[in-house]
DNA sequence: TATGAATGAGCGTTCATTCAT
DNA sequence: GATGAATGAACGCTCATTCAT
């Protein structure tokens, strides 16, 4: 798909200028929140007028979907590299649970602000962004949940409960854990190769097929 | 002490009073947030007038630190009575999911406000409500985790983990399927006597010494 | 007028009440100024209930023009005993410059809204507090100028200017100096017998050399 | 520097919009004083928004302190400048005298604003409107000082007093003078030519008859 | 009669959004 | 197109005053 490509030089100007606004927006809004930042800040950071942002987004809260959806994307796309990178399906649990480690350890104030608006309450957006997340979150878990079934099907794992459910209770963990490490002031020890590994002990010792 | 029961009539009516406008902000915060709830709501929803909220809290933070405590309180005293209403280490498992699925179930809204503010980021209150709530259900953890260590002891449990991980990841397990539900539009059907005992099936299949 | 004094015990015990009510409000109102005073604060300075202060007082600017009314009589009255307790002029006017500076001294703060209410700007009082004080000053003023215009009479003053005019600039004089003295640090040792003696000096004195 | 007059269109338009608001502000806290006017009656007499004010102004206070220090200067300017149109000490106080008066005169209500601020308690401004006001009042107090002691060296005054003091004494008599007659409904008539002769005289005949 | 809980108008201030330039 | 000055609705909060007890 080329076409997608042919983009004029004004075009790629304005995709460039927008980015630029959603990094300055981004730097805020997981120091402060959504509320407690103005569109003249975001102006500000980003050394664009205020009026101008209204040329690249609706209002606040379009600006806020974007980059929220965006940074989902990126975190959605690096996840799922990680588990399509092998065929073994312990291996891409492993890379699963060490990805989604590096993106929390690496992201983590846009992470909490990125739970408040899915786990959490999303009161910020009219329209359902916490939806749009959610669904993404659960055709990503749909994507773990076939893993394990394949895994289930070759008799690495013990059929113990179904795939999707699997999912939700591995996802449930790594999120555990990684919140509790977040609070953690020795957080980057965990970083350390191998040492996320304990997290997914957790679920095999009673899953793994010995 | 009965004697902290001997409330004045005037003093009983000032809790009755309190207690009105928490449950009129209890449900404008759940259905909008702290930050789109005006002070003018909640008096009138409460059916008081501006002044007279301000006689029962400092500021609106004040108002909804005191709320979000208290209902704290009123999860955490569930689940501890639940966790102490047998010696059987397994049982008190079952019982602490149990009824932290009816919490969830029953108070879903606010259990997604009090995610915002523990997991997801709190930019609402300027001193640490979010720290006060965390501290507590680690505190909460640490109860769990003795459970696991005394149940590992007697020989009920494998040894698969330290218990407070263990602790950390049944709780991780929970919140990850109890959001799942939440989401579910059959959630009701979830609540059925036994249906979540499965949620313990995936960590006792590994765990549980056979 | 014996009559005046026949008051019943419950008519003396109101009085004793509002002069309470009096006291406390005088403290406030000087120490913060009538706006930043709460009718709550002097209710509780003065233990009484807040409703109670509404039985003395129709509101609060009746409060507190009471008051301002009250220590201007006082003022006043020291004044006029100064000025009646010799009959030689200049013992007189020694006395009142003596009495003033007292007055000043020991009421600053008192003072100081005295003035704002006279001679700066009076907005507290919609009903022309202002007005009451400074026609009370004018007439104290005119029995200043009579004492100049018998010391003229008498040959002890030069007649060099209007008597009133000798009042009015005798009085500006004195709070030009007093004011001074109020910013000094060292306000006290002004106050030592005989050193207020050369406010008047510079009226009696020529000054040109002719 | 010719430079700094050089102010682009844009700037002198703020610099207009600014007196604007201090203008309307200005009328509107001589009539009422600075607790009785709010920012959106300074707004709708400025035919501005009220969030425009707050892109002049910090807040009510700053506009208020901007207003009486810059009405301050307009009044030192004028003052000194009155004292140095000559060098004969004589016409230096007959200037100072009548230039004072003009500006009593024209500005009554403004003028009894200052003195609420300076003379008289002020409880409007957190962090010392006053003391910078008094201190600018003192330093000028201390040129007048210099002419009378220069007078006094070159033998045209009597060393009858300390040449502060004499600042002191002529600038109370002067207020005592302009206050007097602002009460007065023929207050224009003093302002004829000359008529203001007669505040120095007080200070410059001798009184007592020796 | 004295009380103090309750009231609600009014304040200072903010900030998303608009639109003339 | 880009700008940023101007807007004004809306907020949190205060406090003089009232009135049921």
């Amino acid at each position: 798909m080329t076409g997608e490509k042919k983009l004029t030089r004004r075009e790629r100007e304005k995709l460039r200028q927008k980015e630029e606004i959603l990094d300055a927006a981004l730097d805020l809004f997981c120091e402060r929140g959504f509320q407690n930042v103005s569109m003249l800040e975001i102006a500000k950071k980003s050394e664009f007028a205020v009026g101008t942002l209204y040329k690249f987004f609706n209002d606040k809260e379009d600006l806020y979907r974007t980059l929220m959806l965006e940074q989902s994307n990126k975190f959605h796309e690096a996840l799922n590299k990680a588990i399509n990178e092998t065929d073994n399906e312990i291996d891409k649990l492993k890379n699963f649970v060490k990805t989604k480690s590096r993106i929390f350890m690496e992201n983590a104030k846009l992470i909490r602000l990125y739970f408040a608006e899915t786990k959490g309450a999303s009161y910020n957006i009219k329209a359902g962004l916490d939806k749009e997340i959610r669904d993404r979150h659960k055709k990503f878990l749909e994507r773990i949940a076939k893993i394990f079934e394949s895994g289930i099907k070759k008799g690495i794992f013990k059929n113990i409960a179904e795939p999707y459910h699997l999912a939700i209770a591995l996802d449930g963990i790594c999120n555990a854990f990684l919140f509790s490490w977040l609070e953690n002031p020795e957080k980057n020890k965990f970083m350390e190769e191998g040492n996320y590994q304990f997290i997914l002990n957790i679920l095999f010792k009673g899953l793994i097929n010995e």
